[in-house]
RNA sequence: GCCGCCAUCGUCUAGUGGUUAGGACACGAGGUUCUCAUCCUCGUAACGGGGGUUCGAUUCCCCCUGGCGGUACCA
């Protein structure tokens, strides 16, 4: 199957784009078809610098490279594209759509109209006025206005000669039934006398959406059309099209749209819904691609978790929404964890050691940093928060009394100096070679009991020892700096026996 | 206004002519634990309203309501 993801370069690709794109991609690779990339900049006013490059760039980030049209740009900026039906973009294909728009006003399907932006405005007051809200240049207005339904062939000729600036309308038949198949939502039915006119060719050359997607979806021999449902009240248009060219034309399926926590469309326009917003704020495109898919879509079963290889095998259109999702960001939170800790370590590590190494440099050629990174895995959300929780890997923390003697523990100053000299005794006595989380466990469990034993181990006194929090969070804290961190035993191990004495023995100097 | 689409927990959703209406996120309470996170257990929470059809409707039909979209020489 050929599916195509069409955006207009107005702006950063948003998620909801993103998710168009998405279940386009999906539909195309689980049938060993092609996803193209088409840009749709036939709109000059509206186009934004950089938005083709943010486009390529962030459906690469997420994994949805396409295999025809727009697929990257060379070393100079020029655009790549690959495919034998281009060229991908619509500007580079205006003559085109020329000669299409002239097929249609042979044909009697269109009609060049010479109304001013005024005498459409007039139009529109009068009518408006005449208690019709929102003005249609349909059959009703159409033969009072200055068209070559209207006028004088000669007249026509003579105006086109002089380079008058016209329009071309397509033109909608009368009292016309469009019943339409969508994939998603089954039977959809238009009255023709609820379509108007639509203008085709702008005057400045240029098509409008409506010609230039049915043109370009036709000769790029696009299958399936899957497009926001934004698209849906224009699909009569489209048809008719389709129609008038004597084509077939392609499967259509209108996915619901994305909306605010308002409740409304989410657009570019308002809030911060671009795909590039969340790259920066180190959001996976595991994690993201697994949120879209899910947002309209269900995979029947109670799995939540898949990657875009998993979603290629079960994706399906009939399990695909009709109501709007709204695009609330809890349960990407969720996925981003989900797709951290599924990281391999190795590559975790990798990924976090420039991050840490930008604000400790030492971390960029520490060959400990593995084990290092292990301590984190399960406790990060995004990599920029790596370089906080290893901070005390490169830069030996401040005593602090105040986080040392934890109330809640049982920790009271007083106690403090007892404690360390415990855990100083107790863990001088691990050889080197021995220095491992299990055996620093162990030994501070056995000395502790031997310490304030008097008698045999089966007589002692338990309640004369110290709690396992009452030496576990001095030691977590001195060590770390930090109120919330991996555990004692993990980070005294990688710390190493010779750092850990010294910063205990530190803390005692400064605390007695 | 008109046209179209849609309607199950706060959110994403499953599901059925007879169900204790299921799951996930979030939230709450426990548990594990030296802290945090992870993890485990439990819990709170939904079929918009009214008519039909039917022995029986959340489910099928109609109406209403509500939400969203469209109504450009934008896409």
């Amino acid at each position: 199957m050929r599916t195509r993801f069409p955006p207009s370069p107005t702006g950063m690709l948003h998620v909801g784009g993103l998710r168009t794109a998405l279940y386009n991609f999906l539909l195309a690779k689980q049938t060993g078809g092609t996803f193209i990339l088409r840009i749709e900049d036939t709109d000059q006013e509206r186009s934004v610098e950089g938005a083709v490059e943010n486009i390529v760039k962030t459906l690469r980030w997420a994994g949805l490279e396409p295999d025809e049209g727009l697929t990257g740009f060379s070393t100079n900026g020029n655009p790549i594209e690959q495919g034998d039906k281009g060229p991908y973009i619509q500007s580079k294909r205006l003559k085109l759509y020329r000669e299409y728009a002239q097929k249609l006003l042979q044909s009697g399907h269109a009609y060049s109209a010479f109304d001013t932006k005024e005498e459409l405005d007039r139009m529109r007051e009068e009518e408006q006025r005449a208690g019709n809200p929102a003005p249609k240049y349909d059959l009703s207005v159409r033969m009072r206005m200055r068209n070559s339904l209207t006028m004088d062939g000669k007249e026509v000729q003579k105006k086109i000669a002089a380079s008058d600036p016209y329009v071309i309308r397509l033109k909608v038949p009368e009292s016309r039934t469009f019943i339409a198949n969508d994939e998603i939502r089954g039977k959809v039915e238009f009255k023709s006398s609820t379509v108007d006119d639509t203008v085709l060719l702008k005057s400045d050359g240029f098509p409008t959406y409506h010609l230039a997607n049915v043109v370009d979806d036709h000769l790029m021999e696009v299958d399936l059309v899957l497009r926001g449902e934004e698209w849906l009240p224009s699909l009569p248009k489209h048809l008719l099209l389709y129609e008038a060219f004597g084509w077939n034309p392609p499967k259509f399926a209108h996915v619901p749209l994305l909306l605010n926590k308002g409740g409304g469309k989410l657009s570019k326009r308002q809030g911060d819904a671009s795909a590039s917003d969340f790259i920066e704020k180190g959001y996976l495109p595991e994690a993201m691609i697994n949120f879209l898919a899910l947002l309209g879509w269900n995979p029947g079963g109670t799995e939540e978790i898949f990657s875009l290889k998993e979603l290629i095998k079960s994706f399906s259109l009939e399990r695909v929404q009709k109501g709007g999702a709204v695009f609330d960001t809890e349960k990407l939170d969720w996925l981003q964890g989900q797709w951290m800790r599924k990281i391999p370590l190795e590559e975790f590590a990798e990924s976090i050691r420039p991050v840490v190494a930008k604000q400790y440099p030492a971390a960029a050629d520490d060959a400990e940093f593995t084990k290092k990174a292990a301590l984190i895995q399960e406790r990060v959300t995004f990599f920029h928060e790596a370089p906080q929780m290893l901070s005390y890997f490169y830069e030996p923390p401040t005593s602090d009394t105040a986080l040392i003697a934890n109330k809640k523990q049982n920790v009271t100053p007083d106690l403090l100096p007892t404690i360390l000299k415990f855990l100083i005794d107790s863990l001088s006595s691990i050889p080197r070679e021995e220095w491992r989380e299990e055996v620093i466990s162990n030994v501070l469990k056995s000395s502790n009991i031997g310490l304030f034993a008097t008698g045999s181990r089966d007589t002692i006194d338990l309640s004369t020892c110290l709690n396992k929090g009452q030496y576990l969070w001095p030691l977590r804290a001195i060590l770390t700096g930090l109120s919330y961190s991996p555990g004692a035993f993990e980070v005294a191990e990688v710390l190493g026996k010779e750092e850990t004495l010294k910063r205990l023995k530190k803390a005692l100097k400064t605390l007695a």
